[in-house]
DNA sequence: CTTGGAATGTCAACAACACTGACATATTAT
DNA sequence: ATAATATGTCAGTGTTGTTGACATTCCAAG
């Protein structure tokens, strides 16, 4: 019943929207982010690391040399919070903590060579599923896809989001 | 240069996926998800519940009268993990406990008035951003945004989310 | 009818990860 | 000199997840 009706809604743009199907949509960000943490998990969990760790790592590997302010206000926890993991990924040796050359009060974050490789094995493995999810559903479906999550963004988050997506460089 | 590239490839189906692209994917689902969490937090912050209380409440609505188990496997959790929710919210007189007619062991779980009330107010909140995403981003874009969330669930939990989308009854 | 297993509840301990508040230190800006 | 900024750290607290252990109740098979 329900697929009948989207389709024939589409084609003429208009968008009767039930509670019903905006129910489905919060269901599906339910399991599906589940899906998304689930192979990173895996790997963090032999690493006695968490997901805390993989964002700070993904985010330092997006822009190499970034602020610990910066990336606080990516991550949007406090800087407590951040330090914790932070000072674990410093100690390992997976993470660079640099001394502005400019502002020497500033910490310039990167990645060690060891840190490069975590990164990328927990990076191949999400992305593996992305990319399978992506190719099953296909073109359209991962352009509306991103569309309506760019959508479903805060502004605030949304500046960070467009940020990264646009200029590498920080 | 992305937006270009990316449109070019819808028309004709073919999808060369960079890890760009793929990273892309990954950052939107990380920001979005916070959008998606961001309004019902605050309505239980008031009311010191936690997402878990949430998202309980929302699998209750869901399918009145399932079961211990049943809620379980849908949320993912370990019982004493549920327990601990559940608790909370029986003694707060939102969900209802009753024991099972036919099997007297099974207790089947339901929302008293007070929480229909609260479960309502949490997802309106929800729905209205949803909404109000839907309808920014478009219908197709909605209908490629299901297809790529359901694409990238574990097998399991998608059997949970088909079962709650199709049949309303358990 | 006894016994095994299933469904549930509960206690205790622990870990990850978020929070607040307070305080210290270095460095830059005024 | 003083104020503001960027960072780090200590201590405490709360939510939510985990294991492991154990009790209870009840259905079903022998």
């Amino acid at each position: 019943m329900a697929q009948g009706q989207n389709r024939s809604e589409h084609t003429h743009g208009l968008l009767f929207l039930t509670d019903e199907q905006l129910r489905k949509g919060i269901e599906a960000m339910f399991f599906a982010y589940r899906g998304f943490t689930a192979d990173p998990d895996r790997i963090l969990a032999e690493k006695s690391y968490g997901r805390a760790h993989h964002r700070a790592l993904h985010f330092i590997q997006r822009s190499p040399g970034t602020t610990v302010n910066n990336l606080l206000s990516t991550l949007g926890v406090t800087k407590q919070s951040l330090n914790r993991v932070l000072r674990t990924l410093i100690d390992d040796g997976v993470v660079l903590n640099a001394v502005g050359t400019k502002d020497k009060r500033e910490r310039h974050l990167s990645l060690t060579d060891a840190g490069r490789e975590l990164e990328q094995a927990l990076s191949n493995a999400q992305r593996d599923r992305m990319r399978t999810a992506y190719r099953q559903a296909g073109a359209e479906a991962v352009y509306g896809f991103c569309t309506v999550l760019e959508a479903m963004m805060d502004p605030d988050l949304k500046k960070h989001y467009d940020q990264l997506t646009s200029g590498e460089t920080v």
